[in-house]
DNA sequence: TTAACGCATCAATAAATATTTATGTGTTAA
DNA sequence: TTAACACATAAATATTTATTGATGCGTTAA
């Protein structure tokens, strides 16, 4: 595959997860699935607004529904992405203390980081094995 | 800190990522530190956009800049934001992978997840002790 | 000081994206 | 079948973002 088109790819990827809003929803889909509803309640933004949401995430295949009468859940198609999401947080706490010791010069905050990798390192090997079954 | 500024800030972290040609730049830097006219020769992309897009990274704490004499010279804040999109290349693959297979149905590609998550935890550590001398 | 080079910025345009309001579609229960 | 509910979609608008071409600003070398 070209290179060009696997930057495409993952650009589209984080676009997905490049909102406010639907780091929300995500958030509220690591608990496990849920109805559109529920979500709607759950985030405070309009029925209209979290469907079109959704439906990013779901170009993005970063969920997947399925009916149930007349409930349509959302749930993550990789339980791990809740994982990158944590990764991605502790990243951003990290540069931007980075960034403010410019100023402050001479702390160094407790890094929760190599431990955090630990965990999530399991918890991804988990996911995986639990996806070949 | 609030919830809300927290996804905020994540957000746009991953915007700072989602897109095609910040992420050609990144791989660029991923190599280490160059001047603008570099990766305007090697990425192929106009000059002014180069800048545009630097200015876009610094501004979420990607990388950041060193004149030197005339040039000025780009570089990661931190090694290992490539490890987070080798991370997510992974991820990516593996989501099409599997939303594939919904039509496919029947075969499970090898995954070189675990490993690559063994890899990217000790390079992680390793870039957290660097820091902390 | 002037010319050349490296880079940033500005103005203009095009394109993509988020949000709201209104309405449509499918499902269930009466 | 009709009313109520859950959700999706369409239309309209506002905002953000990417890109280009022109120009400005700082640095170096003549």
């Amino acid at each position: 595959m070209s290179v060009d088109i696997l930057y495409k790819q993952i650009a589209a990827f984080y676009r997905s997860l490049a909102d406010e809003n639907r780091l929300s929803i995500l958030m509220n889909l690591s608990a496990g699935a849920k109805t559109v509803s529920e979500i709607v309640e759950q985030t405070g933004l309009s029925q209209p607004l979290v469907s079109h949401h959704l439906k990013e995430l779901k170009n993005g295949l970063i969920v997947r529904t399925e009916r149930k009468s007349s409930f349509v859940f959302y749930e993550l198609t990789e339980p791990s992405i809740v994982e990158l999401l944590r990764l991605t947080n502790q990243l951003v706490v990290e540069l931007s203390e980075k960034s403010r010791s410019v100023f402050t010069s001479g702390e160094m905050p407790a890094l929760p980081f190599p431990m955090m990798m630990k965990k999530m390192s399991k918890i991804m090997n988990q996911a995986l094995k639990e996806k070949q079954k």
